[in-house]
DNA sequence: GCACGCCTCCAGGAG
DNA sequence: GTCTCCTGGAGGCGTGCC
């Protein structure tokens, strides 16, 4: 008999992480889940205070009595809540319900929000229950007597040294954010988020189907067998499951001689082994397991015969999950732009189980001949097994960096962890700003009342069809630079939401006083009275992390434990950081105000636009800027001192020096330059030779100019490379004439952004090449398309369709062209004179000679 | 009929 | 389903020329 890594609470719990909460429709509670680190174990705890779930109005009882007749509604409630928009107290009636579905149900004329005009009611009945009972996900709680409580583990003494350091220096709170309040909210965050994160304890697991050629089974019906259930466990397990098929060969055992490897007969008895180990885990963990693995294993037991209580899986809506542990889908979590971008530095480029472990771990699928079915059972063991301890590993690199990342993410945002790893930044920003609403008494606004707000834009955008006008760009200034500084503002939007006082109840304000108080660019003005929602919040986090998390996680007296965590807690506030402002100007952010974010990027264009003044007056030459950069033609440290304590004092924003470059190249584009740091370390931005789609032969002949490029020292040298650069350059262009360069390394590759039939109002090549493949098998959004360019009608084929003599060398010659141009042309080179083509006549010249 | 210019769509990237 | 700014390739369409 196995145990159970779950357990319900009775009366007593050790200290506990909160990880998730849901709401049990039986008990009509809601239910929280805790993990407890000895026990490794989820203990669930059923609400027992009788919170009932609820919504307001700003109709009196009274006018509301026409309810009460209903027997799902408990009572109505007077309530006074500030009204933050209008800055003064406002009566509401608090409409208290038995069931969520009252307030928030499908059924249109019984839902309490589709009949009323009504406040709140579009929160989730668990999150009411957190915000209301001021409970934060990611933080220790332990039961002693049926009753709930907080518990905090102690920080280290320099830990705390170091917070008060950044409290007492002043110059950290330049603006007009009151200094107490927003101190508070400081010390609280640090608090919070210096708390320990506990190894986790989890279980990958993946399975594979019978399948038609080319078909991907279909997880609603699950018709097919599962051939192969694979687990690879955080505690070292590695097991995996193979059903024995007629006919099927076994093949040789070449797994690892520690996976352990049970083959059945009966595929309803494998399946109930595997809801044995799914039940022993706290954490369960899948690739793309919300969409497959989990509804195929749940409709394929129930299929098979198996009794609803016997499958520990719950199936919703647009996700799956557990009875009692957490679902982490790999999949929804790396496909997370910000997660992508900001935790991963863009290090993998698609969202398949391959290319993301290509590019954090190193690791890739097993790849196979032929089909799926047609392996070995051992081979089977092998794929399926290699799957399962990838999605493992993707958990567990960086001394678990994904998991903690997480966890404090959970904290921030006051969200279970399996939403965080669903849902996109405007979800846990809005999580975190009705948790801040509720913990003070402010009523949420509805949206129509931000909407008047956001009715008029005081700028014009850039791009036809933007709201508004964003970052400043610097126009380049073409040619070689040598002894190049860049410098950047830290964090500067989130600087400028704190110093400006920026929020949705701040900007335009209703104040008359406030008029007078600007913004500069547009004729917004902002609060001089109260201090904003989002400034604190927002400030607060830019605080910690340009202050505080960024030396601790250097601080040579903290172990490597504890230097761990505030890696991860700065990342994790980079991430949150950094998607703050854009929330504001979504329109599905539920506080979106356009005026803010407007004024967010007037102020930051304002900024870099005085600073630039700043830096002529003090002589130094400025070569680019971007948004919250300015590159710098060799100045002294005093004059790029004397900027950074005039921006300080000016703007209250920090000036840092992110790098000093032995030289850039600089085009007439914008985006789009080539840096070599002292260290020979090369930073290529925007340049078409770097991007994921282009052909890998113009890629890897890109990265060899870049390698010679990287050893330039001096001015001198820069001539010699030059030789160098152009032969290299002409070898490969008389390979590609020769036609001897394979048909894979020719290939583009481009990403489908939605389905092949939705591209109505153009046809790009990509599609047309998806559209040939179709033929063979299935396209959907999010796959890579492999096409190269060909002479013959459509232009283009998939690669694997094309033979190397209908290669149209022409186009690539232009696209090698077009490439290397944007190097070449700013140092002094040409294309055509480098592949030996005559000047006037060009390539026509090159090719037909 | 076809070269061209102009605009739009699309993808990928910087910040 | 955070945002705007920028580049480059190709498709689509109208215009003017032969």
């Amino acid at each position: 008999m196995q145990s159970s890594a779950v357990s319900e609470i009775t009366n007593t719990m050790p200290p506990a992480l909160l990880v998730s909460a849901t709401y049990d429709s039986q008990k009509k509670s809601a239910v929280l889940k805790f993990y407890e680190p000895i026990s490794q174990k989820v203990l669930l705890w059923t609400d027992n205070t009788g919170h009932k779930p609820y919504c307001y109005s700003k109709l009196n009882p009274e006018e509301l009595k026409f309810l009460s007749e209903r027997k799902d509604i408990i009572k109505l409630e007077k309530a006074s809540k500030q009204d933050l928009l209008r800055d003064r107290a406002v009566d509401v009636t608090k409409i208290v319900v038995s069931d969520p579905l009252a307030i928030g149900g499908t059924q249109t004329d019984k839902s309490i929000r589709n009949i009323l005009e009504t406040w709140e009611s579009d929160i989730k009945y668990y999150e009411n229950y957190l915000y209301d009972n001021s409970l934060i996900v990611g933080k220790y709680y332990a039961i002693e007597n049926g009753k709930l409580k907080e518990f905090s583990y102690s920080i280290p003494d320099e830990v705390q040294l170091a917070l008060k350091g950044l409290l007492y220096d002043k110059l950290t709170n330049v603006g007009i954010i009151d200094t107490k309040e927003f101190q508070d909210h400081i010390i609280e965050w640090a608090n919070l988020l210096n708390q320990p994160v506990p190894k986790i304890k989890r279980v990958s697991f993946d399975i594979e189907v019978q399948s038609e050629t080319g078909r991907i089974p279909d997880a609603k019906i699950a018709e097919k067998t599962i051939t192969a259930i694979s687990f690879c466990g955080s505690d070292g397990l590695k097991e995996v499951f193979v059903l024995k098929l007629a006919g099927k060969q076994l093949g040789t055992n070449e797994l690892e001689p520690d996976i352990k490897i049970s083959f059945y007969d009966k595929e309803v008895e494998m399946i109930r082994d595997a809801f044995k180990i799914l039940t022993n885990y706290p954490f369960v963990i899948t690739f793309n397991g919300d969409d497959f693995d989990m509804p195929y294993l749940y409709n394929r037991a129930e299929r098979l015969g198996i009794e609803l209580k016997d499958i520990p899986l719950i199936m919703m809506r647009d996700s799956a999950t557990l009875k009692h542990g957490v679902h982490i889908d790999l999949y929804r979590a790396f496909s997370n732009r910000s997660f992508q971008i900001y935790a991963f530095s863009h290090k993998y480029n698609d969202f398949s189980l391959n290319s993301i472990a290509e590019g954090l771990i190193e690791e890739s699928k097993i790849e196979y001949e032929g089909e799926l079915d047609d392996l070995s059972l051992y081979e089977l063991a092998n794929y399926c097994f290699n799957d399962a301890r990838i999605t493992e590993k993707l958990t567990s690199f960086n001394n678990d960096l994904l998991m903690n990342l997480l966890v404090v993410i959970t904290r921030i945002g006051r969200m279970p962890i399996d939403d965080i790893s669903r849902m996109g930044v405007s979800q846990w920003i809005r999580s975190l700003f009705y948790y801040e609403h509720r913990k003070h008494n402010y009523l949420i606004p509805r949206r129509e009342e931000l909407e008047q707000k956001s009715a008029t834009a005081s700028t014009e955008a850039v791009i036809k069809d933007k709201k508004y006008r964003g970052g400043l760009v610097v126009e380049p200034t073409e040619g070689i630079h040598f002894n190049v500084f860049v410098m950047d503002f830290a964090s500067l939007y989130p600087s400028i939401i704190k110093v400006r006082n920026l929020s949705y109840e701040t900007v335009r304000c209703t104040h008359d006083e406030c008029k007078k108080n600007t913004i500069p660019g547009t004729n917004h003005w902002v609060c001089t009275k109260k201090n904003g929602l989002t400034a604190i919040l927002i400030g607060s986090l830019r605080d910690l992390r340009v202050n505080y998390y960024k030396s601790l996680s250097k601080n040579p007296s903290l172990n490597e434990d504890q230097k761990q965590l505030y890696t991860v807690v700065s990342q994790a506030l980079k991430v949150i950081l950094n998607a703050s402002y854009g929330v504001m100007g979504a329109e599905i952010f539920p506080l979106y105000c356009l005026p803010v974010a407007e004024a967010t990027t007037a102020v930051g264009r304002y900024t870099i636009l005085e600073t630039i003044e700043k830096c002529k007056s003090v002589g130094i030459q400025v070569l680019y800027g971007d948004t919250d950069s300015l590159f710098l033609k060799g100045p002294t440290r005093d004059q790029v001192q004397s900027v950074v304590n005039w921006a300080k004092t000016e703007f209250g924003v920090d000036l840092d020096l992110d790098k000093e470059y032995r030289y850039v190249v600089f085009s007439t584009r914008k985006k789009n330059y080539l840096g070599v740091q002292k260290d020979g370390k090369v930073d290529v931005k925007g340049l078409t030779g770097k991007k994921s789609h282009t052909p890998p032969f113009i890629r890897n002949l890109f990265y060899e100019i870049l390698g010679i490029l990287s050893e330039v020292k001096t001015e001198e040298e820069f001539s010699q490379s030059k030789q160098k650069i152009g032969d290299m350059i002409s070898q490969y262009a008389k390979k590609l004439k020769a036609k001897q360069i394979p048909l894979q390394d020719l290939a583009f590759n481009v990403m489908i952004s939605k389905a092949p039939s939705e591209y109505v109002k153009t046809i790009p090549q990509h599609i047309r090449a998806a559209k040939l493949l179709e033929q063979t098998r299935e396209i959907k959004k999010g796959d890579i398309i492999s096409y190269v360019k060909i002479l013959n009608k459509p232009g283009v084929k998939p690669v694997e369709m094309a033979r190397p003599d209908e290669i149209d060398s022409a186009k690539y010659m232009e696209f090698m062209e077009s490439t290397f141009d944007q190097i070449l042309s700013s140092m002094d080179l040409d294309f055509n004179s480098l592949i030996g083509a005559p000047k006037q006549t060009g390539l026509d010249q090159f090719f037909w000679n």
